[in-house]
DNA sequence: CTAGGGTTAG
């Protein structure tokens, strides 16, 4: 009989069961060992013990970490059943629960029925995290003003809430405004509160105004760092990230799998191997060699970097591959040209039940492309949409224009983007531009240049670059226009 | 209640 066993067996046959279950579904939640706590849950019920407010708080936790929001209606039931629902510990992690299974109604209804839920900041932070999660702004504001109304006293977790749906490109303002808030506080200066309005100007596309921040910024911890650091990568600024780990690693701030992964993407882009294979050095050195995020990372590095098979090795050695798993390697290939390869490695993600997602979509279709694939390519568009129930977006449709224009196609692709029910982007634009350079179509060229003039959503240097591409399509004075 | 991550055509 193992220690469990016998443990069990102790607490099933002492009257006071209570306190014993409560104490260690505590500390398996405490630990993170939530599939652990629900089956203490479980066993509870079934010895016999009745569940009180003290018990609750934990199961549910553990539902909202698992994500098993049918387990966590159950539990709702059972709160109701064993009258603990006004108990503001057991009320908050309801509405937690709710939020993080992305039930906001559940969350909000669970919210309403209690007056004393709007007397409670936590409990006013939960449903807040839970509309943040969602993005849903306008939702946050209300209710961050509703607080203030109210009184209700205002911390550092309300302003988490109410800056990280902020975080979207070209919200400037309304992230100023947040920040200004912040500031009115008292609580621009707290770490988490700095780190989270980092991001969220990173986030929005707002390097300059992140970087301000960064600098001023009094306490660096790692998440500062690191925050920094993949805003630059997700902006495309790798010198800016290779530079700034450096800085880092002579302050002696020690990296984590976070920071080496942003590292990596951007030796990835840079076609830097001698960093990327340093990085990697210092993976080993870590013991962060088995971190999914950081092989991923690592194949899409030595794709991009030239060494397929190292890359196809790393992959192999994997022993789950998620769907960006699949996507990098696929993406590898695609972009060395061997679109034979790409596309039976997609066949086979499928086949081993990996469901494909829009950006496993863009890999492919761009390996199709590159390897003069277009039918294959073409079956793939139309499976996207039917088979998977994915909208193909801007980028699919740039990679569908690609793909017809370098088979010459072009009255196909112009069709295609006549149909299509989403914004035409500059990459569109720049696929077809190339078409037409390939394949010398004066009149086509000309015609998107047009739209890219009437497109004012379009960035004045991109529109130039354009415009020097076009000129070389048809050799045209540059003057004339 | 609680801040930061991998894949994406041109």
């Amino acid at each position: 009989m193992t220690m469990k066993t016998k443990l069990y067996h102790h607490l099933q046959s002492t009257t006071t069961k209570n306190p014993q279950w409560n104490t260690l579904l505590r500390e398996a939640a405490n630990k993170s060992l939530f599939t652990k706590a629900l089956s203490l849950y479980l066993h509870m019920l079934r010895s016999g013990a009745f569940p009180n407010a003290f018990t609750f708080p934990f199961a549910i936790k553990s539902c909202a970490a698992l994500s098993l929001p049918i387990t966590g209606k159950q539990l709702h039931c059972h709160i109701v059943k064993s009258g603990c629902l006004l108990e503001p510990f057991v009320q908050t992690s309801l509405v937690s629960m709710y939020g993080k299974c992305s039930l906001i109604d559940n969350a909000r209804q669970v919210f309403d029925e209690n007056p004393q839920s709007r007397k409670l900041t936590v409990c006013y932070n939960s449903l807040l995290s839970g509309y943040a999660l969602k993005s849903r702004v306008k939702d946050v504001v209300v209710l961050f003003c509703e607080m203030r109304g109210l009184g209700v006293e205002i911390n550092g977790v309300t302003m988490l809430g109410l800056v990280q749906p902020c975080g979207i490109p070209g919200n400037l303002g309304l992230g100023m405004c947040v920040h200004g808030f912040c500031v009115k506080f008292g609580l621009d200066m707290d770490s988490s509160v700095g780190n989270c309005l980092l991001t969220m100007y990173v986030k929005s596309g707002e390097i300059d105004c992140g970087r301000k921040l960064f600098n001023e910024m009094p306490r660096k911890g790692l998440i500062t760092w690191n925050a920094m650091i993949n805003g630059y990568a997700q902006n495309g600024l790798a010198n800016n990230v290779l530079e700034l780990y450096k800085e880092m690693e002579s302050k002696g701030v020690c990296p984590d799998p976070l920071t080496l992964v942003g590292v990596l993407s951007s030796c990835a882009h840079l076609g830097a191997l001698s960093a990327g294979k340093e990085v990697e050095r210092k993976m080993e050195i870590c013991g962060f060699s088995s971190n999914p995020f950081l092989k991923n990372a690592l194949i899409n590095m030595y794709a991009r970097c030239g060494n397929l098979e190292k890359a196809r090795d790393i992959f192999d050695g994997m022993p789950v591959k998620s769907v960006v798993s699949w996507t990098a390697i696929i993406g590898g290939y695609g972009m060395h040209g061997l679109g034979e390869v790409a596309v039976q490695l997609f066949d086979e993600m499928i086949r081993g039940g990996i469901r494909p997602d829009g950006t496993a979509f863009v890999s492919v279709l761009s390996a199709c492309s590159h390897a003069g694939l277009t039918n294959k390519g073409l079956d793939y568009f139309g499976v996207m949409e039917r088979k998977y129930g994915l909208r193909p977006g801007a980028e699919h449709y740039s990679c569908m224009v690609d793909l017809l224009g370098r088979a010459g196609r072009l009255n196909e692709a112009r069709e295609l983007i006549e149909s299509m029910q989403v914004r035409a982007d500059g990459a569109l634009w720049g696929a077809l531009l190339g078409a037409c350079k390939i394949h010398r179509n004066v009149e086509l060229a000309e015609l998107a240049f047009e739209r890219i003039n009437q497109d004012c959503a379009i960035k004045k240097p991109q529109a130039l670059r354009w415009k020097l591409s076009l000129m070389k399509v048809t050799e045209i004075d540059f003057l004339r226009h």
